[in-house]
DNA sequence: CCCTTTGTTGACTGATCGGTTCCTAATTTG
DNA sequence: CAAATTAGGAACCGATCAGTCAACAAAGGG
């Protein structure tokens, strides 16, 4: 009962998580929120709250949308090495195209670390990319496609820092052949 | 001639440093500037013409005061692996001491992409240390420290990217054990 | 067909934003 | 000491900030 609400939330979640991630919490503004999702003031208020709680939707919906991708990407992978190089290679690639943007939880962790409920969403998808990332080194091990003397939880800890680093090189205009040769070297740590 | 100063502009470019590190370019205000380095707003603005501008300066005094550092340590290490495992390890703790602090660097090129000014600097800061990296490497391999066939560049600019890697997982509030093992592993590819 | 409920809207709020202005204070030069 | 020059400081500027509110609109239930 009551009005039906005339837009859709998802929609506005979407749009809101590519303001935020384009300009980061502080530097969107309702206004620019406002415009970007075009649902006015009351209306936005109503549905979300507040800035911060449409931020943590906003973060949470970037979390699904691309951490995922990645840890079911991983998950799948047939051959784990060839899987992670192309994943790194498409992050570097994305980086290139569009290097405002970077990457949210990498834009998140550092615009936002003195707040908790950021800090702890971060912090809980960095753990998943581990996970996933030893899960399937573990595989790749158990078929003689890396090392059998590497600890796969040490090497998926490893991967994962690299792999917010290669975000923000891309952020600080590193060239693709940086950015390549710093991939092959990570892989190299595979063997 | 004209009436002298009653600040040192040096120590108020370091709080300012102090100021935009911790909270940010748009996290720090003009009032907090004016309060955090006891300057009342129309000097602020005599000596250093904007915000803008003072976080230019506070930014290349971060570069002067932090990557020279870094620089110089490489430079002068008789014995490179354990120079940079050191260096790699510092740094780690200093995360885990304040992970709301951070590297400035890697803050500013999240926050500030879109800003010329600021990404320059940032990646000419990052070139330094990725050329600082690459001569201690050559001398390293000279001696037969690491692989003969590794290309010190290439190593360089991986060490590079990991290294703005494991100050964005300081920030994401890895632990100790983590990041620990991250820097090993990191220093595995130089075998 | 009204009543309740919920959504929409834009005007409005007080606070704060970055930046300027103007008057006074302190200093050097002549 | 007088003129010139620069710093200090508080009041002030229009703009914008995040958030609220009251009037209105659209739906379902009786």
């Amino acid at each position: 009962m009551g009005r039906p609400r005339t837009f859709d939330i998802d929609a506005a979640v979407d749009r809101a998580m590519e303001l935020f991630w384009r300009q980061g919490f502080e530097g969107t503004s309702t206004e620019d929120l406002v415009e970007g999702l075009g649902i006015a003031r009351g209306s936005l208020y109503k549905a979300f709250g507040s800035k911060e709680q449409l931020y943590a939707m906003a973060l949470r919906r970037y979390c699904e949308r691309h951490a995922t991708g990645l840890i079911e990407m991983l998950d799948r992978a047939e051959q784990v090495r060839p899987a992670i190089r192309a994943a790194l290679l498409e992050l570097a690639e994305a980086d290139l195209a569009d290097p405002e943007l970077g990457c949210l939880l990498v834009n998140a962790a550092t615009e936002r670390s003195a707040h908790q409920d950021t800090v702890r969403q971060v912090s809980r998808t960095m753990s998943q990319i581990e996970s996933a990332l030893a899960g399937a080194l573990e595989r790749a091990q158990a078929r003689g496609d890396i090392a059998a003397d590497k600890k796969p939880r040490e090497l998926a800890q490893f991967l994962t820092t690299f792999l917010q680093g290669l975000r923000v090189m891309g952020k600080a205009r590193a060239d693709r052949a940086f950015l390549n040769n710093a991939v092959e070297v990570a892989l190299g740590a595979l063997d």
